[in-house]
DNA sequence: GAAATAGTTCAATTGTTATTGAACTATTAA
DNA sequence: TTAATAGTTCAATAACAATTGAACTATTTC
């Protein structure tokens, strides 16, 4: 795997995005990164096995919610804040914010 | 059946509503309810059998995304829109107008 | 009270998703 | 070049969710 496949803005989809973040882990691990900049995969602090935490960042960045930047052996995760601002305004503060 | 479950605003769970509008059904329902006052459940122009649809009122309605009202033979269907908007402010404005 | 109407519930099926540990890949460090 | 690190992929399983038609319930109308 060389080249991770992320979603331009136009192809992101609503279902889509709100299935993503309707997984209380994955809903998590989007509140965590929304108080970091970038983080690495294993700084999420969502106690999972790793295969799992893997399977919902894929869902995650195949959804257009987050970034996945590669470097070295790490890969470091950011939201794609601007992005989902710029398509779904308000959302993603709406959803962080929460409780 | 002679009282429908309806959550509480305090009962109301991010992830279990995100999860309720990540089905394209679901959504399009939503987005159909948000253009009338109240309809019932047959006029909600969404193209399925009517177990189905029952089957997603049925989540909508214990998401707290709709309330259920019965009235004779008829159950009239709305969105819960100022107890979402108390709880989850401009989420549902998000939504509807987006696309 | 029989028929029509509006919707629910049931049971069966199908399809999807989450979860896991183990094996794997890629990168860096010793 | 070997070992360690960071994460992915795989295969298996288990749990859950969507979909359907048929049977059911409740209400109204004839």
């Amino acid at each position: 795997m060389r080249e991770l496949f992320h979603p331009t803005t136009d192809q992101f989809n609503l279902p889509t995005i709100l299935y993503a973040l309707g997984d209380p882990n994955r809903l998590q691990i989007i509140k965590n990164l929304s108080s970091q900049n970038e983080t690495t995969c294993a700084c999420c602090n969502v106690n999972l096995p790793k295969s799992a935490l893997s399977h919902h960042f894929k869902v995650l960045r195949e959804a257009g919610l987050i970034y996945v930047r590669l470097e070295g052996k790490q890969r470091y995760l950011s939201i794609r804040y601007k992005e989902l601002e710029e398509r779904f305004p308000g959302l993603l503060n709406v959803i962080i914010k929460s409780e």
